[in-house]
DNA sequence: CTGTTAGCGCCTTCAT
DNA sequence: ATGAAGGCGCTAACAG
């Protein structure tokens, strides 16, 4: 029909024939069907971001960068959250492939390449997000866990801690992989590493932070200062230390990985590591919907935004033993 | 095709072809196009969650929420962002619209019923969260604004406090509006009502929490109690007061409407009303997702859910005047 | 400048 | 038990 091209604004229509059909349009209330369009075109305009939890506000602060750059180009986002599980992940991937999502910006659930070769069999672009895949060269936004922990806990050392706990997430997950390494490394850098230090591994959320900081305080050795391997960890953390009358940073020091929005919480108080959440997400959308205009660099890109070392109240000197 | 009787389990096949498809449908990892399917069923089985801005943890929740009870029934969930612009709304609706989105749940920016309408006319379902919207029935989830607002102002009152500000949100929101109604209503049934209690309007954020606080803290004569209109106002509200050097609650009290969820603060203090936003996500999809079923009560629904009255640290009796 | 044809991938209907 | 036809709404390519 010529409504098709007054719509697209493609190929000649007399101004007559424009105008009936704008008044039709007008009149009718006429919505144009992009599922009709995305059947021709196989372009849904349409990109997703699967992570394990929008309910951690850095995974919030990450999708409000994908949304906005989306909505820049004039792509939607569908969300999914995978709870850190392998499979929920692969069902969703399975339901965004049917409904022609143009790409994919993931949070892998764990190490597994599974979810990746899918895509790749589909031919649906990802970028990963967050977190390393081994294993797969896949385009990835993310920061280096690895260094970051590494300097956080060289801060500790050099405010003079000698036996630092750390309280990761998910063994499997390679941001607490990478942290624990980083850890690892400051310590013996630090000529530290007895093998006596203690590192726990438990959910990324407070209940995980809080049993945690718990068995650690039960132990006979306490440590001068705690290693929480993300913020709602440390929230658990600081509970568990108040519960049992520890003040920090007087008693025990604490630091963190990941800081909780200034809009959330009045006392800036935890000394962490902060990522740059809304330009992970940002940066990732950029990179993916470049990979679907066919633009973009031609190999894999590995984009590594640097995190910063915040020093506020939670960390300080070590008691002085009694 | 045979195949398509093999996909949907429907009609009479025989074992021998039924095998052989799914033989073939394993080695060519083949997925069915849920945008042709949709096209001819006129059903997308995803719907959309329109908010002002998902990084305000009670929308987080009311998300995640949503997510769940959508996935149960397998249909997935587009994210819109309006920041408080009706412009942004209409914009994600045609979107969505176009898209063939089967239903939406809807906080409105504004009081507008533009958006509705437009919904209407396009015959897409549409369950309003959160907010009211005035002359139109529409199916709305949402809390008690009004009375939450009396109850705790109430509270407030029965403290011992004589003179309390409202600092509320952006005046065409309905939560607003009704949150101030209910402070009203609580200072005229304590004769208070004199026409002099402060009562400002400004972004649902911390920032505007805080000038709101440092535009009241400027005033001659200093209210004992200030009533932030949700989480974010209140924390602006608790920097506002740290800056000038007041403690809470023994110089000045400060209770709010929305809690701050307690995975992302380590001691909460706030008094506060909350809203069961995981509750309100859930309720509003399962009642969107009933009448594109078709099922569900006939008439407009008006779901209202109850707020709680969490009595914590940030209120006291008002201060003895020196 | 405008209309026709054809096909994107699916499924309902009807025939075989 | 299976295949063929036709149409959901759209547009590229080709008539007219």
């Amino acid at each position: 029909m010529t409504v098709s091209r007054v719509i697209n604004n493609s190929g000649h229509t007399s101004r007559e024939a424009r105008e009936r059909v704008e008044a039709a349009i007008a009149k009718l209330g006429y919505v144009p069907n992009a599922l009709a369009r995305g059947l021709r075109f196989k372009q849904t305009q349409t990109i997703a971001l699967v992570v394990t939890d929008i309910t951690n506000p850095f995974f919030t602060t990450v999708a409000r960068g994908v949304e906005d750059a989306a909505s820049e180009q004039s792509f939607s986002v569908m969300f999914c959250n995978t709870d850190e599980s392998q499979g929920e992940e692969l069902e969703y991937l399975n339901v965004l492939v049917q409904k022609q999502t143009d790409g994919v910006l993931l949070v892998p659930a764990s190490d597994s390449v599974e979810s990746l070769t899918f895509l790749k069999s589909q031919a649906t672009p990802v970028v990963v997000v967050d977190r390393r895949v081994s294993g797969f060269q896949v385009d990835t936004v993310r920061c280096d866990s690895e260094q970051g922990a590494y300097l956080l806990v060289r801060y500790l050392i050099e405010l003079g801690h000698r036996r630092i706990a750390a309280l990761m997430g998910p063994r499997a997950v390679s941001t607490a992989i990478d942290r624990s390494a980083g850890y690892q490394r400051a310590l013996a850098e630090a000529g530290l590493d007895d093998g006596q230090h203690p590192v726990l591994h438990d959910s990324y959320s407070q209940k995980g932070g809080y049993r945690m900081a718990r068995e650690v305080l039960s132990s006979s050795q306490l440590p001068t200062a705690l290693f929480a391997g993300n913020n709602l960890i440390a929230v658990g953390v600081l509970r568990a230390l108040r519960e049992v009358g520890l003040r920090v940073p007087e008693d025990i020091s604490v630091v963190a990985f990941d800081d909780i929005p200034e809009s959330l919480v009045m006392d800036q108080f935890l000394t962490v590591m902060t990522q740059p959440a809304y330009e992970i997400g940002r940066r990732a959308t950029e990179l993916l919907l470049d990979r679907l205009c066919g633009e973009g660099p031609a190999d894999v890109q590995e984009i590594v935004l640097p995190t910063e070392l915040v020093v506020r109240k939670s960390a300080g000197p070590p008691r002085p033993l009694a």
